[in-house]
DNA sequence: CAATACCTGACGATTCCTGTCAAGTTTGGT
DNA sequence: ACCAAACTTGACAGGAATCGTCAGGTATTG
């Protein structure tokens, strides 16, 4: 899985359409405006949220997009794929050598487990938080000003 | 943090150096050939992992490149975080506008706290793998007799 | 007709990765 | 001791891919 800004922007978007959902289709215009990203960039995302059924369009005046499942049903894994669909495996994915012979035969795939395990506990994260866990997030605190944290070096509690 | 092939390679590389460096400093050329990264690139990326002190260089024949540090204290989010050097902090992090007003207050800076927390649990599970940890853990399983997967020769694409 | 999704193409900017060349350091011959 | 060669790092240039935007069009529906 890769994790660039592009993700970041469809997640900014679907949860602007969270919140606005529920006053019918919301205009890809509007999210443009709010969450200041162009909206040829929003086509794209969109185009590819649909195709994943994350999300359904409605045509003509009055049309937009509407979520496709309960908010609590659409994870940020869910949406983050959807945009960035190429994932490759883990280098060897497709490669016959990975854990070929020769002399290279311990190094060669080694990174495997190490991206499968990260990649396993980047998805299981970004797969138990929902749209509706950000949006009631958001309601819970709307402006605090919260001290910075740093969160460095805390052993993993997963 | 961002996650891309780039600290992918990195940290091939940097296991490929753990495993040899018992036996003097290690050759770029070396790495380049068992691994299959282009020479160029690993100088750009040995470039920066000797900036930030992770490895050291030796020049002249017989010359090559030492971890810097036990390979206990080097840990997987060192070396991303030495090759992929420019992180955003989460968008806003320099905009003045993160907690701005304005009448999309709720929704501007939404993302701040996915992301931040996104991040953390990533640097934090990649600090808590060291290349120590990789290398034993290679050493344990050679070569399992696991089945092998279905060689698909598929566009051989990344 | 107007508003909206939807598609295509093109474009600058940035990043990714490779290729080539210059500079430094040790080795070996003379 | 000296010079040339071999080996290595280090830096610059450039193509390839991606990112994000812009401009234009068509289709659909109120």
């Amino acid at each position: 899985m890769r994790l660039t800004t592009k993700g970041r922007f469809a997640v900014t978007a679907m949860i602007d359409l969270a919140l606005r959902q529920h006053q019918g289709p919301v205009t890809l215009a509007g999210i443009s405006q709010r969450q200041e990203i162009s909206l040829s960039y929003l086509e794209q995302l969109f185009g590819k949220l649909r195709r994943h059924e994350i999300v359904e369009s409605v045509r003509g005046p009055g049309g937009g997009y509407n979520l496709a499942r309960r908010p609590e049903d659409i994870t940020v894994a869910d949406i983050i794929i959807a945009v960035d669909e190429p994932i490759d495996a883990t280098q060897c994915g497709g490669k016959q050598n990975c854990h070929a012979d020769g002399e290279a035969k311990g190094t060669r795939c080694m990174t495997h487990d190490l991206w499968a395990t990260l990649n396993a506990k980047m998805v299981d994260y970004l797969d138990s938080v929902s749209l509706k866990d950000l949006v009631e997030q958001q309601k819970d605190k709307p402006v605090e000003p919260k001290p910075v944290v740093v969160v460095q070096r805390t052993h993993h509690a997963a």
